[in-house]
DNA sequence: CAGTTTGATAACTCATAGTTATGAATCCCT
DNA sequence: AGGGATTCATAACTATGAGTTATCAAACTG
């Protein structure tokens, strides 16, 4: 072997993949304009790769290039995610771990995994925040957090997705309803009534499953209000503005004046899953993983 | 900015990492002591990152070190793959996809599915291999093949799946079989026979699917043979050593003395679904992916 | 405490990235 | 057509810095 690719060659590869210009690019690159045509001809030696057609005064990329180009521009992104995690842990940080959650999330699985996480990792900050299901796949895919809270049936291709909780849902009435659990016979007695109900925005899957509900029931709800966020609902609820229908685990940390029917007859259920990016190099995703994996609920 | 990092530095860290002392490495990399040393400080000054710890005459690595060594090797992996893969496009074979699938996938989707990929790439070899769920799964981590068709519910991490065609299950008895189409009234009738099934290793959760079935019919079935293929199922409900419960889809391509009753009733169904590695390169992949969220199956 | 082994430092040399100068081919105007 | 401009490639030169040898200080070993 003579030659030997370096980072520079990369570099300047995507320099001229990307303007397909040698002066131009060399000037980007801060070089002579020979100096760009000779280290991208020992590149393509070195690799044994045509990279660029230069047929009459015009430079193209080949199909191989045009491959090159995609997959190294991903992979020096990855490079760089991992320079600034080592830098991270470095700094003395063990890291940081940047979540996302639905609110439903937050009765039940958050808590306690993240108490089971801080056990074996002190120094760890983490960044949480309420978002609905999109805003967590686009936060995902844009790798501004690391993990996600949510309540869909697929997501997008590069993302991993692990179902962490099954949850029945229960119908939600004011405390005073004349329905209670023992009264309850069907949600059919419920088709006059109006309901509150999370907006399809949050998610649509999990917006269409709850209308799989009532078509089974044999009804089209009454829709007078929809929101986005649990304790608006129940809010709602308690002021008699109508009733829901939403996963049982929000029973828990609400204290308001409503009451639960669990619909566990039904053979709906909602899933709360892990998501996250399949890219991401942050060092302690690995472990949360692991710890969600062991956790049963 | 004053120096820069280059690849040999990496390979130069990859090389000390593992042996843990400067002589040894630098004599590994055909240098001398001086020149690595020198070379490893210049990596740490650059990326602003301590590597390595240097007390007494023993060195080890830091934390950032650890993590910097796991990600790189990754890292280079890749790249490694990313670079063959461009040469297989330069040398003009548009690349090679290898598939794993099982059985019960040859009679619908792949032939469906390679069709319409042809169509596009015209040039494309593929390596098509018959192997069960978990050989696959192997396969895929290994990165022996590229995508897989499996019957099961939850994949290891770092592999991504894509559910493509949802099947019922049909029960399978001998062409002069007492029981047909219009007599059948539910599985209990079969009670006192001897079942042929798919061995559990094919798949756990799929063979659980099967059982579930069983159970929810109200008794368990006689298992009097374990296989790990449609054909040799079929070809001893023919001799009449038993009826058995498959995948509907496995009505087409044979021509063997034996009856199908699709169970469409019963809420069992099994889906096939699309299995591949989430840091697989193959440049084809993501196309093959693209064509197979087009199709309805 | 002599002998050995460790990694670091300093001064040198030599390979090669990057330079300037130039050339051949193509385009683009009158 | 033909002069001028623009493209990338080639050749010869320069200088940066990777890799060298020589040496040191510190820590283990017996």
């Amino acid at each position: 072997m003579s030659y030997q690719t370096e980072f520079r060659h990369f570099k300047y590869f995507l320099a001229l993949a990307e303007d397909l210009h040698f002066r131009k690019a060399s000037e980007r690159l801060f070089i002579s304009q020979p100096g760009l045509s000779r280290q991208i001809k020992q590149m393509e030696e070195a690799l044994g790769v045509n990279l660029f057609e230069r047929h009459n005064r015009k430079v193209k990329l080949t199909k191989a290039g045009e491959y090159m180009q995609r997959e190294l521009i991903n992979n020096f992104q990855r490079l760089a995610d991992i320079i600034s995690h080592a830098k991270l842990l470095n700094d003395g940080v063990d890291g940081n771990l940047k979540l996302g959650y639905v609110g439903s999330a937050m009765q039940r699985v958050i808590p306690d995994l993240l108490l089971k996480f801080k056990e074996e990792h002190k120094n760890v900050l983490f960044d949480i925040n309420e978002m609905d299901n999109n805003k967590q796949i686009t936060a995902l895919l844009k790798q501004e957090i690391d993990v996600g809270f949510v309540r869909m049936e697929r997501v997008p291709r590069g993302l991993n997705i692990l179902p962490l909780f099954e949850d029945t849902f229960s119908l939600v009435l004011p405390a005073d309803h004349k329905v209670d659990e023992s009264t309850f016979i069907g949600l059919s007695q419920f088709k006059d009534e109006p309901f509150i109900l999370f907006d399809s925005s949050y998610s649509q899957s999990y917006y269409e499953k709850v209308m799989q509900i009532f078509d089974d029931a044999g009804f089209a709800p009454i829709i007078s209000h929809n929101t986005v966020n649990a304790s608006s609902i129940f809010r709602l609820i308690e002021n008699n503005f109508g009733v829901s229908i939403v996963p049982t685990s929000l029973k828990l940390g609400f204290d308001m004046k409503i009451k639960f029917i669990e619909l566990d007859k039904i053979p709906q259920r909602t899933t709360l899953k892990l998501v996250w990016n399949s890219v991401n190099t942050n060092p302690l995703l690995e472990n949360f993983l692991n710890i969600a994996e062991e956790v049963n609920f």
